[in-house]
DNA sequence: GAAGAATCGATACATTGTATCGTTCGATGC
DNA sequence: GCATCGAACGATACAATGTATCGATTCTTC
């Protein structure tokens, strides 16, 4: 209690006006939950820390999303959003297309390692999402022999499985290093010894030829490998 | 307070002895949460939870694991156990031996809706985890013309990335309804309206096609037509 | 039997989404 | 301009969860 300060009612200070609350957005809210998300991983977005950095109080982000999920199911839209920015000249070929997108789908995983993680419920249903949605299938629309939207589902199907499923492999270790605090390679150093024990059981001699004999191609060569296989797969199975 | 009660220390009962602990075991713990996690979803796999319905105090299930992240691990690995018991009789031909993981992989994932979610992290190194990852690389060795380990990982990764992310896809809905109170009918009703707003801007004629048009084949049908058109990929880039 | 260690159940703590409450501010009507 | 009411805001509270800590009981050793 400052020298200043009585406990007599009468004689106390009146407290200044509180200061003009900030103004908030729903974008603002979002973009500011991404920047948490983005530097620490999605633990880091709880309502009070997004809160915070805006210099607002908790509650007042309820004017803006019904729930926590609503605003996690509008960060997953925003990312969709940036997909589509950069998905900007269509290209001509089918394979190209879809090339395009899924390069812009994994581009937009590796800024926002947390996005494909969130992606394993229902089906999102926001603009943005529709939109890569509706992308996805008109470059598969394209491609020769794909008869009937039954078939072009089933492509679609395939490529988005491949991709999401690729993509969220090679951004686990991103993943995995914003949420713990453990580099990749503290983890390994810590696991090593636990490997070693397991190869010399010689139970996994094609793990052993791994870890031993692999050059370790780029990722993004492992991934764009895989997307021309699927791709070939798709061309292979067309009735022309 | 019941009659016979006394504040007075000297005139109270002795309490009886305290029932003799339950046995627990790391195998029972694991159990009860996959049990738990099987009907209610991950989110009820509480360390009090488990406990409960273990008949013990929920501190001491840290007499068995370190952390609630080392029970979710533990689960992973039963789960990859029941795959590998699933998948008996090796398969001859490298492409009925892949097929034979992906259904065990799909099967499991069925029973264990929360089970692909629980993959998003760092690489899974329990003994099972191991045992399948190497039953993957050895039947995809077995694919005519891979020619060394780069060949044999690559196309093991394409592979992996394919069902993993199908499946994903395929149990979301499984997931969704387990961790909501929402049945797949119920979400449809509430979200078709907003559907059909969408549609009607006509920005999204594939996708209008899709709701209109589809046959909709059984999920299993489009899995295994997917992973035909992986093997494919990968059999037409073999160099022979 | 006594002492110390191990085990157990109970309690506590920090954190998080969100309900609720008290206070301040803004809008409206007179 | 003043009084009243509704909206908005910040503060507080609650239930739930992983896990630390504490007090009590049981087991082991000498």
């Amino acid at each position: 209690m400052s020298k200043n300060a009585s406990s007599m009612p009468w004689e106390r200070p009146e407290p200044r006006p509180r200061p003009a609350p900030v103004p908030l957005s729903r974008d603002a809210i979002v973009r500011t939950a991404i920047v948490l998300a983005d530097a620490e991983g999605l633990s880091a977005v709880t309502l009070r820390n997004v809160a915070t950095a805006l210099g607002a109080g908790p509650m007042r982000l309820y004017g803006y999303i019904a729930t926590k999920e609503d605003l996690l199911a509008l960060m997953i839209d925003a990312v969709y959003a940036e997909m589509l920015a950069e998905k900007e000249t269509p290209a001509d070929e089918w394979r190209l297309q879809i090339a395009t997108l899924a390069c812009a789908l994994r581009g937009a995983a590796f800024r926002h390692p947390w996005f494909i993680a969130l992606l394993g419920g229902r089906p999102h249903q926001g603009p943005n999402a529709l939109a890569f949605t509706e992308a996805m299938l008109a470059a598969v629309a394209d491609a020769p022999g794909l008869d009937g939207i039954d078939a072009i589902f089933q492509a679609a199907k395939v490529i988005g499985a491949y991709v999401l499923g690729a993509v969220r492999d090679e951004t686990a270790e991103a993943v995995a290093v914003l949420e713990s605090e453990m580099t990749k390679a503290e983890w390994q150093a810590e696991n090593w010894p636990y490997m070693q024990r397991m190869i010399a059981t010689g139970r996994f001699p094609m793990l052993a030829r791994v870890i031993s004999e692999m050059d370790h191609p780029t990722p993004e060569a492992v991934f764009y490998e895989g997307l021309e296989c699927v791709l070939d797969g798709i061309a292979r199975r067309s009735p022309n």
